[in-house]
DNA sequence: TGATATGTTATCTT
DNA sequence: CAAGATAACATATC
């Protein structure tokens, strides 16, 4: 379940190693993953790639549209070069084996005969072709990120007011702010000491601050630690392992939280969420 | 077999 | 219109 640090990570490692690469074909095997025409790419030089909230974006060469890649729940890139590969989003086993796998998408070759694969078990993720005229507008439309200047702690405070629904409702609402996950909301709740069910419009100014920190925290924490995890000669047995490490809360029902307490999991909105009563208040 | 899980958005309700 | 609630997407796993 690729988020904001793993699409961060992912980003950088597809700019080092795609830049300056011609695409020589793409090959469509799942209509729904892609829209647009994959044959204009056909010849097209990548000149960087970028992220905005959880999309990756490519740009191009002289030509004024612009790849957008979305990875949601299952989607993973990977890209091989001989043996050398770089892996992000969504770990399963195709991180290290042959690939195309029955999970793969879409593939893209380049000149230099290294390619690219978008895999996506459940077909929620997708690639599109944009005008970069309706990138622009499209961009416009969207909020800013939480790692991004804009996200201050005013915007955020405003932001929460305009909302009665359960705090985590509101963290998770990408049409306030992007890139939070159902990983950072949970993990970023219990560093701030905040229930999640709490009204948005509820909290303290004190309270406000202090998720407006943890969301940063916890978000830079998660870019540092998913830089582990890619761009390296990859092993089964390097597979997974460090993807649950630092959890605070999230998935860890039952099991104890920092301070020794036994966390729980309840529903909100009908989505998984992880807590600790005792903390978070 | 059927419920569950999952991010995001489209589409209803209120 | 806005905020909130809910369905929809696909499919593996329990």
């Amino acid at each position: 379940m690729p988020e904001l640090p793993e699409v961060e990570t992912i980003t950088r490692q597809l700019d080092n190693v795609l830049s300056g690469k011609r695409i020589e074909r793409v090959k469509v095997l799942r209509e729904k993953s892609f829209s647009g025409d994959e044959n204009e790419l056909t010849g097209k030089k990548i000149s960087k790639v970028w992220r905005k909230s959880k999309m990756i974006v490519f740009d191009f060469s002289n030509w004024d549209k612009k790849m957008m890649v979305h990875l949601k729940l299952t989607g993973q890139l990977v890209y091989l070069s001989g043996i050398h590969r770089v892996v992000g989003g969504h770990p399963t086993p195709d991180w290290v084996n042959d690939l195309p796998s029955n999970s793969t998408r879409v593939v893209f070759d380049f000149d230099d005969g290294s390619k690219l694969f978008f895999n996506d078990l459940r077909v929620f993720g997708w690639i599109k072709l944009l005008a970069d005229s309706e990138w622009q507008i499209a961009k416009s439309k969207l909020p800013p990120d939480v790692v991004d200047r804009e996200f201050t702690l005013e915007y955020f405070s405003k932001a929460l007011l305009k909302s009665g629904r359960p705090i985590k409702l509101v963290l998770l609402d990408q049409s306030k702010f992007g890139g939070i996950g159902n990983i950072y909301a949970n993990d970023a709740l219990y560093l701030a000491s905040i229930d999640p069910r709490r009204k948005a419009r509820g909290l303290s100014e004190k309270e406000q601050k202090s998720l407006h920190k943890s969301i940063k925290q916890v978000i830079f924490l998660g870019i540092k630690y998913g830089g582990a995890s890619v761009d390296k000669y990859v092993n089964a047995a390097g597979l997974g392992g460090k993807y649950q490490e630092h959890f605070l809360v999230y998935q860890r029902a039952g099991e104890k939280c920092k301070k020794g307490h036994i966390i729980k999991r309840i529903k909100i909105g009908g989505r998984g969420t992880f807590y600790c009563p005792e903390c978070q208040k």
